[in-house]
Parts: C-alpha cells; structure tokens; sequence
DNA sequence: TATAATAGTCAGACTATCTGACTAAATCAC
DNA sequence: GTGATTTAGTCAGATAGTCTGACTATTATA
C-alpha cells in the first residue's frame, strides 16, 4: 500500500486520535464506558432522543441501538421515560452523571485541539474546521442544512 | 449534543463517508469482504508484512488479526508463506486478486475525492489534505517520519 | 549454551452486531 | 369512526469480531 494518502484515510486517523484521548480521559476519572457505548451516547439529544432516531444517527439497528441504551442506563448515564407526545416512544435523556462525562470530553477535546493549534496555528486549525464543516454537507446524511440542527 | 462540531467528529463523517463510499462499489463488484477484512487488508505492505506488525499497526490482538487474515487468505485476497529471513514469521502478502479489490478501492477513492473538489474547489482539497498530512505527524503512531514511509 | 525475547497458534469467553418475528400505539383512508 | 397501514420499540436467537490466557517454535542475548 505505497499510495499517496487519501483524505479518508488521513481524516480516520485525526478521528481516532482525538477519540482515544478522550476516552483514555474519561475512563481514567472513573467512567465505565466502552467505545461503543461511547459513539452513541454522545448522539442523545440535551432534549432527549427516540431510540430510532438514535439508531439512524449511529447507522445501527434498533435492536443494537437498545442493547447499548440498556447498558447506559444500567451504568446511570441515560434514563427512559414515556414520551408525553407518542404513546409507543420513550424518551431517552442524559442524567446529571452523564453530564459529567460529556464535560470531561469537552475539556479534553478542547486540549487536543490545542495541541492542534500548536501544530498548524490558530488559522490552520480554524481553516481545517471550516474545510471539514463544509464537507459535512456533502458527507453527513442527517446534514438538514444551516442552523436546523437544533 | 448542542455543540460547535469538534474536529475529530467532523473527521469521523468525512472518513465514515468514504469507507462506505468504497465498501459498497467493493461489495458491488462482487468482492465478498467485511469492514473488518478491508481495514485490515488495506494495512498489508506490497512487500509483505508479518501479523505482528499488521496487529499493531491496525490496533488489534494478534489473535484477532489472525482471526481476519484467515478469511481473507479463504476469500483468495492473502496468501501467507514463511519468512525466508525468520523462521517463527510468515510473510502475509496480496495475490492478485486482492490487488484488483486495491485497484477498484483507488478509483472510488480519486471519484470520491474528485467530488470534494467540486464542492471545495481544487485549492481546497488540497489545503485540506496538507493540514491532515501535518497533523498526521502528531496523531499517527505509526509515522516515522517524512520519507521513512516506506 | 542457557535464558530471554519474539512470532505465531490454540482454546475459550464475551461484546456488539445482525435478522426475523412480534406487540402496542398512532396515523391515514375512506 | 372504524379498519388498514405505519411507526416505536421489544423479544429471541445467531454470528462476527474481539479479547485474555496459555502454549510452541524460533531467534537473539548474556
């Protein structure tokens, strides 16, 4: 595989880094998450999520989507609760510990990206973010456009 | 999850996207590999590489790397023969059958990619490639350095 | 040459994933 | 408004891919 590097490969790379550092982080203060666990955990909504829509975000089944949500709750980082507006869906919400957890990964993203800036600049970083962002569009299937994401 | 996009998830979507992007023209023409299988093959050296050094290189056991190597080494994409140079290794190589699934995976990569251009223009997929590479150096721990790629 | 390190395998367990079949509730079509 | 369809989620079972621990064979080292 002597090729020039293709931006997928490169981009796996950068994603792999920052999502180690963290989870080292967070499993270090205490967290018993596992990667799995991980990735869709931090696709709930602040306002709550709907396991299917959680499921589609995270390109699983529901089924799998469940198993995972079970474990989180088990470990007091999610909650279910009947969704006032549709009898058959719950709403899946972050407890005050899951908060915690989503804290810690902010801190450590924000020093990973430091170290980021130490590397390309200020500008680079900025100039790599918005290259990515506009990339997403292209790239992203729940992408519904400026500022309908929330 | 109400927040500014960090830059290690956007990576993720812009690798996400081209995995599945190559994984599905792959499986289309008829190659029968998992993800499992391509994220490992795509790590064996044109030269040959030992499991140890696949292993680590992908992030995984031994055990598990033997584990994908087997089916691969089925699906007739590796051949594995000993090291002329170290009687307890066996050199893991591509036949040529897998260098037709390479080939396939490139043209989808340069389609992809051509795609990005239209979205960022020449200039910028270039500028987003550069920054990669740059970072690539502090978050790959498999880099030694400019030129000692190969 | 005895000891330690390295390359790989064998055996067994477990996590995360899937498919298929199902229940209950909401929505749609008259 | 009732019957059919869609949607949200669960239950059961299978499987892929991953791990840990223990082992063999070969090479390198003291």
């Amino acid at each position: 595989m002597t090729n020039e590097p293709n931006i997928g490969l490169l981009a796996f790379l950068v994603y792999r880094h920052m999502e180690q550092r963290v989870m080292a982080e967070v499993i270090a203060a205490g967290h018993q998450v596992t990667l799995s666990q991980a990735r869709l955990f931090e696709r709930v909504d602040d306002a709550g999520s709907r396991l299917t829509d959680l499921a589609e975000s995270a390109q699983l089944t529901k089924q799998s989507a469940a198993y995972l949500v079970d474990e989180l709750v088990a470990a007091g980082y999610l909650t279910r609760s009947p969704d006032p507006r549709d009898g058959r869906a719950r709403l899946i919400t972050i407890t005050d510990k899951g908060r915690e957890a989503i804290a810690l990964a902010r801190t450590v993203e924000a020093r990973v990206e430091a170290e980021w800036k130490a590397r390309l600049g200020e500008d680079g970083v900025e100039e790599l973010r918005a290259l990515l962002l506009r990339l997403r569009e292209i790239v992203d299937p729940y992408w519904t456009g400026p500022k309908a994401d929330e």
